[in-house]
RNA sequence: GCCGCUUUAGCUCAGCCGGUAGAGCACAUCAUUCGUAAUGAUGGGGUCGGGUGUUCGAGUCACCCAAGCGGCACCA
């Protein structure tokens, strides 16, 4: 008697099957509506292909598009390997690389031939139009076990540098399996659908191309990436390209301009010109982080913004980002017949792209007692950093910027609680700006370092029981270990927040550093009379000014928080006579401290609705004949269709006043 | 820094095969005083990102440079 295998199935049903059998068959057996639904199995917790034979007794479980997660990874996976067969097909000669599935698609990393060049986004219709026809063609997707061998001579005899070079690095261990569609073939782990045809044509869109280096290092050759996005059917995709016009009009650059809030120009790329209403924005940020951190125990200080090259050399900072740092010479020219002449000699300085060793310059000034611990300083510092041109994006990362930083100075026993401290700090300013759900990481020590191994297991040991005492080590922040990410001086919990359109962004940190001190000599006197190293406590809460205006500005789509808005209110008459009636409503609303502008434009009221609507106003503050004569104002809310009401100016006063206090005055 | 694309009025954009520039909004002036998302008329405004070249002639073609955009790499 032939040995069947028992397979157990999600219900706990168990059957028996012949060696040889493969999931499609169980899913036939079951049905033909489940034989059609199938996209893949679940063997043992291990996604695999419906064809791929049962090997053993096993617990199989049938993806279906209900299986939504699964399914979306399984048909991203064949959009690239499709797309890579269209391009092929389109552009022989073309080297194929990797096309791994991504957060919204796919993309694959292609090696066009020199004459081509790289691929631009006017190719792109006609790869869809491929990638459509080998759907159409519903070309099963065969799984062959190969050779490490094999693969390497068949992508050699082809012209496939990259595939050959990569084979053999794949591990000893692992099997290595091809996948054939068609007279095609690509070197794949897979798992992939059974067909070309089980993806919807119409639920893709190649969407970009760019560069990107061979294996994510710019030592290596620059491949040419075509991205895409796809989906499950068409209406996922049209949902999706919604939602990307819905961030686009978001767009903090795009706002910033509309809303005249600050711009950029060439003449000063990466650094920002903020227009009164932007400043008045980061002015309220300002004084409200300013209220936390005095309340918080911090001391604010100021430090130069030129400093020595020298104390950049001591830091370790010189001879690691020296190439991101602005230096000039601290010259005094010779004077030859009257003019200045300038030889570019002179000691260097350097424009300071980071606080710290300013910081620890102050608390090196007198002698330290561990009474004194911790101490905090606090520093709305502005740094520069010469940034790569391509890595700056308006002003979310720009060349000159405002840290909320500080530095808390510490004996190495008050590590975990100073920083149970912080986290407990950051979550109430999170949730008093808006943004209730953000992740905790923990970064981990990089390959290039400074500091002995056991330095790094306790620094990295006091953060995570840090985040423990804080109860925030769990899966409702996201809490993760990232090897290798840490600084080149510390280790650093990240704290990334999401919008309120789901993106998420690394703004706070919190790094534990007993390097600089150590580098910079800076010491306190113990308990015991001797002299010890202090912790340095690197901390940031908004990151910097700029940038988290930038992510305030896409959080709201420009509809800030009366506290934050830099109008709060704009008083519109309907008529002429009024003019004197909204004088006196604006002089008792500024008097109340409340950021208000009048509107006594000879204009229809239905124009002036419009264009401060568009203008994101909070409050529309209407005065008509009416109103001036009952000593009333029509408050209408911004907000589509929002309802007004009339109010007394007593009343009104009150009600904007307490809806303007900032979240910790309240 | 690398790859691709883009750069025309304050803003958003049109301008074909090379023949010396156009719209809407905004702005100014005039009329209109009109109760909740655009009142009408008139007018001003551009050495087409910068440079070099090809050409009888360049916004348009070629090359170089710069900035911006989308990625890659980087992010103390």
């Amino acid at each position: 008697m032939t040995e069947h295998f028992k397979i157990r199935l999600p219900d706990g049903s168990v059957r028996e099957v012949a060696p040889g059998t493969t999931p499609a068959d169980v899913a036939a057996a079951i049905g033909p509506g489940l034989a059609k639904a199938a996209l893949a199995a679940r063997v043992n917790g291990e996604v695999r292909d419906l064809g791929r034979p049962l090997e053993g007794d096993s617990e199989l479980a049938l993806i279906t598009a209900r299986d939504e997660a699964d399914a979306l990874e399984l048909v991203r996976h064949d959009y690239a390997h499709i797309l890579a067969e269209a391009v092929q097909n389109l552009f022989p000669g073309t080297q194929i690389t990797f096309g791994p599935a991504t957060d919204d698609g796919f993309y694959y990393d292609f090696a066009p031939t020199p004459e081509r060049g790289p691929f631009t986004e006017e190719d792109l219709p006609a790869i869809e139009e491929e990638m459509r026809a080998i759907i159409a063609r519903d070309e099963p997707l065969v799984r062959e076990v190969w050779t490490r061998e094999d693969v390497r001579r068949l992508f050699l005899e082809q012209g496939e540098s990259f595939k050959a070079e990569w084979v053999m690095e794949l591990p000893a261990d692992e099997t290595i399996t091809m996948y054939r569609s068609g007279g095609w073939i690509d070197l794949c782990r897979g798992p992939h659908l059974a067909s070309t045809g089980k993806v919807d044509p119409q639920a893709f869109k190649l969407t970009r191309v760019s560069g990107a280096y061979w294996r994510g290092d710019q030592k290596n050759a620059m491949l040419s990436r075509i991205y895409g996005t796809g989906w499950l059917n068409r209406k996922q995709l049209e949902t999706h390209l919604t939602r990307l016009e819905e961030a686009a009009k978001r767009d903090h650059r795009r706002i910033g301009q509309d809303m005249d809030l600050f711009h950029l120009q060439a003449e000063a790329q990466g650094s920002v010109f903020w227009h009164p209403k932007g400043l008045m924005l980061w002015r309220q940020l300002e004084a409200y982080m300013r209220r936390k951190l005095d309340s918080a125990g911090y001391e604010e200080v100021k430090t130069p913004q030129l400093m020595d090259a020298r104390l950049w050399e001591a830091s370790g900072h010189w001879g690691k980002y020296r190439e991101n740092m602005f230096v000039v010479p601290d010259e005094v020219p010779n004077t030859v017949e009257g003019q200045p002449v300038f030889t570019g000699e002179g000691d260097l300085m350097a424009l300071k792209p980071m606080n710290c060793p300013a910081h620890v310059q102050i608390f090196k000034q007198g002698i330290k007692s561990y009474r004194d611990l911790p101490l905090r300083l606090a520093e709305f510092g502005c740094c520069h950093r010469n940034e790569p041109h391509g890595a700056l994006h308006g002003i979310m990362r720009v060349r000159q910027f405002t840290q909320d930083d500080a530095h808390i100075f510490c004996a190495a026993e008050q590590v975990v609680e100073e920083v149970r401290i912080f986290c407990d700090l950051l979550d109430g300013i999170y949730r008093d700006l808006g943004f209730a759900d953000y992740a905790i990481k923990l970064a981990l020590r990089p390959e290039q370092r400074f500091g002995s191994d056991e330095m790094w297991d306790r620094a990295e040991q006091e953060l995570r029981d840090a985040v423990a005492a804080a109860g925030r080590d769990t899966a409702e922040y996201g809490w993760e270990e990232l090897p290798g990410e840490g600084a080149f001086y510390a280790p650093k919990l990240e704290f990334h927040l999401r919008d309120a359109i789901g993106r998420t962004w690394q703004v706070g940190t919190m790094q534990s550093d007993t390097v600089l001190p150590e580098r910079l000599d800076a010491t306190y006197v113990g308990e015991d009379g001797q002299r010890h190293r202090p912790v340095m406590l690197h901390r940031a809460i908004l990151g910097t000014f700029e940038r988290f205006i930038g992510i305030l500005i896409e959080h709201h789509a420009g509809r800030f928080p009366l506290w934050l808005a830099p109008v709060q209110a704009v008083v519109a008459t309907i008529v002429s006579d009024a003019d004197d009636y909204a004088h006196e409503v604006v002089a008792r609303l500024a008097a109340a401290g409340l950021r208000v502008e009048t509107d006594l434009r000879n204009e229809k009221i239905n124009y002036k609705v419009r264009e401060h609507s568009l203008a994101k106003v909070p409050n529309l503050l209407v005065v008509g004949k009416r109103e001036a004569e009952e000593g009333t104002v029509a408050l209408r809310p911004l907000g589509e269709g929002a309802r007004q009401e009339v109010l007394g100016l007593d009343e009104l006063v009150a009600r904007l006043t307490a809806e303007a206090l900032p979240p910790d005055l309240r």
